[in-house]
DNA sequence: CCGACTTATCGATAGTTGTCAATCTATCGA
DNA sequence: TCGATAGATTGACAACTATCGATAAGTCGG
């Protein structure tokens, strides 16, 4: 059995109306606390920060600064990427990742 | 042992500069990956979507909506408040949860 | 083709969490 | 004081997750 990747629509979702403007659907409600979750680890917050301060930045690069065995790392971006945070591009030996603004607008959108 | 409340700093916290800003310290990933785990569980997005729709609501009025027994509903409850996202007034027999909007706040601008 | 390198996957493990039944505490009405 | 009600706490259990070592899969340079 694969990890439960949990990977959630992007766009076409249920979710971005403000939370405070009526109670959440319950679809709308498991598709925004995926994303949540994915926040909701250090290393993957500071993860996404360096990623969003580099532009652009390989895997190899993460592994330093978040003192992360490399498997933990993969593990990490992962997540991230199924969350729909951010998106990996294979570039030779390297996996180049970018944060997907859409994706943290929708966030903000549902907690403005 | 406790419930391991993880309660956070409001207000004086380290958090708040965006995310893509710079790679956010060790500290402020920790604040901010806590407040995100709270909202990384589909019945506490819709626990404070209840909530901050209603402007007030009891912990009474909550159980039914979202189809959990009265002692998840306290559990739900104390996460979020743990992290800062509700707070609640004892009144009488009641308890009466609001949202605390700066904290949203908070979540949006590290997110901008 | 071979060795070095980058990333992904697998397996195991320790720690965390969502859930409920049972129980306790506190408040209100009569 | 007594019974009813609202909420918190405890204990237990299943499910999930963060982490790493080992290994596999793919890519580049020579």
């Amino acid at each position: 059995m694969p990890t439960r990747t949990r990977v959630v629509e992007l766009g076409g979702g249920v979710c971005c109306a403000p939370l405070r403007a009526a109670p959440v659907s319950e679809a709308a409600a498991e598709e925004l606390a995926t994303v949540f979750a994915a926040l909701g680890d250090p290393v993957r917050v500071r993860l996404l920060s360096l990623v969003a301060a580099a532009g652009e930045i390989c895997s190899c690069d993460l592994e330093e600064p978040l003192g992360r065995s490399q498997p933990t790392i993969s593990h990490h971006t992962r997540a991230l990427a199924g969350a729909g945070l951010i998106v990996g591009e294979r570039r030779g030996r390297w996996t180049m990742w970018k944060v997907v603004p859409e994706r943290l607008a929708m966030l903000r959108g549902a907690l403005a």
